[in-house]
DNA sequence: TAGGCCATCTGGTCCT
DNA sequence: AGGACCAGATGGCCTA
């Protein structure tokens, strides 16, 4: 199930739903079952005190079971529409992650697509503040000015160039991935190759530690299946001897 | 079978 | 009043 990469879930849901579909949901329902049976018992009595007030908008006490219902419908859908909103929304997130995208690799699950987004953005707001200071190692405080002026094409080519601290998060990858190198297929292999079992990536992978933990599964085997970016410094411990000046990243992490 | 994850329903609260 | 947002409850599916 969670397999199911497309951006409509495996389970029955569409963002387009109308009465029809949410109806059928609803009815499947047993609080909405227990309600039809007590409908169905005072049915005869409310018949008469629901007819009246035609045209006029009612209040909720005045409207009839069918419109409570049709009303019931209409807030379920609504609701249904805005959980699927938002999980268009956690797809599209999930595609920008450095994580394995394809048929074969499982889909992040919420929680871990939220937390692995908030590690990877501090990953990139440290490398950045890495790059900056090394900027201004290489052209001299005198020259930061200028150096600053050029920033565009200077930092675009340190971060081709340069390997930054990117020791947490490039940590949780590889307890993702795995311990050997040689399972990783580094700048290359498009994520689909990877011919590997999939599981989510537990706390560890995120970075995170004791609070989390629990919350997600462990063991991970994900064989070289995530992605690396053009352009991008790659997080990886291998490309990344951790430099003494460890980022803050680290502490970041762990004060969840 | 237990536990994790998820979709859906539902009632409450807040905002416009 | 109506809609958005939220959290609890419930039940289904999947995996270890």
């Amino acid at each position: 199930m969670d397999s199911d990469a497309s951006s409509t879930c495996s389970r029955s849901s569409s963002p387009d739903l109308v009465v029809d579909d949410s109806a059928g949901s609803f009815f499947s329902n047993t609080i909405f079952q227990k309600y039809c049976k007590e409908n169905r018992n005072g049915s005869e009595a409310d018949q008469g005190r629901t007819e009246h007030g035609g045209g006029k908008t009612k209040s909720r006490s005045e409207l009839s079971k069918e419109e409570m219902q049709d009303l019931r419908l209409k807030v379920n859908s609504r609701e249904r529409k805005r959980m699927h909103d938002l999980n268009q929304a956690m797809d599209g997130l999930r595609e920008v992650m450095p994580y394995a995208h394809g048929p074969s690799v499982r889909k992040l699950s919420k929680i871990s697509t939220l937390l692995l987004a908030r590690n990877y953005i501090l990953m990139l707001s440290s490398s950045l503040e890495e790059m900056k200071k090394l900027v201004g190692d290489v052209y001299g405080g005198g020259a930061a000015a200028q150096s600053r002026s050029t920033a565009h094409s200077t930092i675009s080519h340190a971060a081709t160039s340069v390997h930054l601290p990117l020791h947490p998060l490039a940590q949780s990858l590889h307890s993702l991935v795995g311990s050997t190198p040689t399972a990783l297929q580094h700048h290359s292999s498009p994520p689909s190759s990877a011919p590997a079992p999939h599981s989510p990536p537990s706390a560890s992978f995120l970075g995170f530690h004791a609070p989390v933990q629990g919350l997600l599964k462990d063991p991970l085997h994900l064989g070289g299946s995530y992605r690396h970016f053009p352009g991008m410094p790659c997080p990886c411990t291998l490309c990344q001897p951790l430099p003494t000046a460890t980022s803050t990243l680290h502490s970041l992490s762990m004060n969840k």
